[in-house]
RNA sequence: GAUUCCGUAGCUCAGUUGGCAGAGCAUCUGACUUUUAAUCAGAGGGUCCUUGGUUCGAAUCCAAGCGGAAUCACCA
């Protein structure tokens, strides 16, 4: 079944038949790429390559390059268009007598669109009007582009016909990198982020390691899974949220160090800070503990700043972060006490539950002191900590896979860095001792049977690992996306993740489900 | 899930009180050998998101739906 074409399809696609019957292949092999565009305009030397009055005979700087035509100009006989490559754009300066015998009149002018791409040989000079250009002497098409692109116009004051359609953007993600340089440049960070996360863990011997995906009990979070079916073995699996739960028993096994960068899945809203998809970055280390974490994150994420942007202060929304090590360390209940002058410690559920009521807060009978506690923090302290800030001592009931508090009853050692009003990161000193764990795990049965949809499972072979004995562990969770944002100053979690979940279009409603067991 | 806003040409958008569907860029034809939003002359291109309703007449008013965005809720 064919699409109805536009009338811009139409004539592209009348183009690449035109170019089939002259004997030329619109979709080539291959093209030898010797030069890409900012390369050449960075290496131009006009007293070098470009003809001088008077002077001697310039060195020709030959180059090929390839690329997709963005812009045309064309008078009579000679034209120029712009090229973009992986690395930017460069004014490309043709002319009829270079190229063979009517391929300029016949194929460029007549055939060629913008949005193809071609190959280009030829040698590097400036314009009269001072533009690095290169004058190209073979021209060759390497993909006729079939749609028209949404064509963006760019003088130095002004942008022109810019595509700002966020659907749009997100659904057509090729044509938003194509024609959006920034959002190109916004995913190289991401990778160089990552790139040097994992060195930055990688110089301290610490091992990568991969862990399943599909689990047949889901643990290490408190959130919704997505299920799915194994046909072989007949059984119930889910996609994980979390790694913690395989990377623990890693460390059980021997390893001191161990760290995985992977996708968690969380059957969850989506918003500017969510995406049922998501990249996190754990890792355990033995005979550590949570204040020895806290000096490891910051160092870490100061040295991606300054990988990043060479500096630790950085421009987020309307804020100036500084990463710059030592964060502030801040217990849980004095951060309260600090925003609503409330002291929380000791205080029993429904001690707490009217301090949430005299703040303003919704209580519900089922909810938890842990829960209120919560509550509490993230709507009256968490949105004011723009610096970042260690944020230590959680109640245990929030927390059941940490370790209960050396010295503070009722609280367990877990930190959460917290910036620009959102976390980027949890950890804590992992609770080692298995009777406690299946006691925290009991409780966790008991909630999601009272109805709490993101109560931990009971993991039995979780426990039996913590019985054979786990050193002291110190475990991290950053938020890769989330972080992405800070280092990228961008306000919505969809623009550092490529291809973030959207409803299916409209035209694909009807698409047929795969069967089961199919292929 | 709630509220608000949005959906018109390939893209960005206008569209008056309800009265022939518009502009710029892009596309097509022609001119033009250093342009750069190239320029000049001409032309074509529409499921006005969908389905109903009101009306002599709907892009416009009403209802429902679909899709998107923002805010809120949810998100240890």
């Amino acid at each position: 079944m064919s699409r109805i074409h536009s009338e811009q399809e139409q004539v592209r696609r009348d183009a690449r038949a035109r170019m089939e019957e002259a004997g030329i292949n619109p979709f080539a092999y291959s093209w030898n790429v010797t030069h890409h565009a900012q390369p050449v305009l960075e290496g131009f030397d006009p007293e070098r390559h470009q003809p001088q009055e008077d002077g001697p005979a310039p060195e020709p700087f030959r180059v090929s390059v390839a690329g997709r035509i963005m812009s045309r100009r064309i008078m009579g006989k000679a034209a120029f268009f712009h090229l973009q490559d992986a690395t930017g754009r460069i004014q490309i300066y043709v002319s009829r007598d270079d190229l063979p015998e009517g391929f300029y009149n016949e194929v460029f002018k007549k055939l060629l669109d913008i949005g193809d791409i071609v190959g280009i040989e030829g040698f590097v000079f400036q314009t009269r009007m001072g533009e690095i250009s290169i004058h190209a002497e073979r021209l060759e098409v390497l993909a006729k582009a079939l749609r028209p692109l949404p064509i963006v116009k760019e003088t130095e004051e002004r942008t022109f016909n810019e595509v700002t359609d966020k659907e749009f953007r997100y659904r057509q993600r090729y044509v938003d990198l194509i024609v959006h340089p920034d959002v190109r440049e916004t995913f190289r960070q991401r990778a160089r982020m990552v790139t040097a996360m994992r060195g930055f863990l990688d110089e301290r011997g610490y091992v990568e390691v991969e862990t399943p995906v599909l689990q047949p009990i889901y643990g290490g979070a408190a959130a919704r899974p997505f299920t799915t079916h194994h046909n072989a073995l007949d059984m119930k699996l889910y996609m994980r949220i979390a790694d913690e739960l395989y990377l623990k028993r890693l460390i059980v096994g021997g390893f001191d160090g161990v760290y995985e960068i992977s996708k968690d899945f969380r059957n969850e809203g989506l918003s500017r800070f969510h995406n049922p998809e998501f990249t996190m970055m754990e890792l355990y280390v033995a005979y550590k503990d949570y204040a020895w974490m806290m000096e490891l994150v910051e160092e870490l994420i100061e040295h991606l700043a300054l990988t990043l942007h060479g500096t630790t202060e950085l421009q987020v929304g309307a804020h100036t972060i500084n990463f710059q090590r030592p964060w502030k360390r801040l217990p849980l209940f004095d951060a309260i006490e600090e925003r609503t002058g409330h002291q929380l410690f000791g205080k029993d559920r429904d001690e707490l539950a009217a301090v949430g009521k005299k703040l303003g807060l919704h209580i519900e009978d089922s909810m938890g002191a842990g829960k209120i506690i919560d509550e509490i923090f993230g709507g009256f302290v968490e949105p004011h900590l723009i610096q970042p800030t260690f944020i230590t001592d959680y109640p245990v009931e929030l927390s059941p896979l940490a370790k209960k508090h050396r010295s503070k009853a009722g609280l367990v050692e877990r930190f959460e860095a917290i910036c620009n009003g959102k976390e980027i990161c949890n950890a804590f000193s992992e609770l080692n001792d298995p009777d406690d764990q299946r006691e925290r795990f009991e409780e966790q049965v008991r909630l999601g049977k009272r109805g709490d949809a993101e109560a931990m499972q009971l993991d039995e072979d979780y426990l039996r690992a913590l019985e054979y004995g786990m050193p002291p562990t110190a475990g991290l969770g950053i938020g890769v996306d989330r972080l992405a944002m800070l280092m990228t100053n961008s306000e919505s979690i969809r623009d550092v993740i490529l291809f973030p979940l959207l409803r299916p279009e409209a035209e694909d409603a009807s698409a047929e489900d795969t069967p089961e067991g199919a292929a």
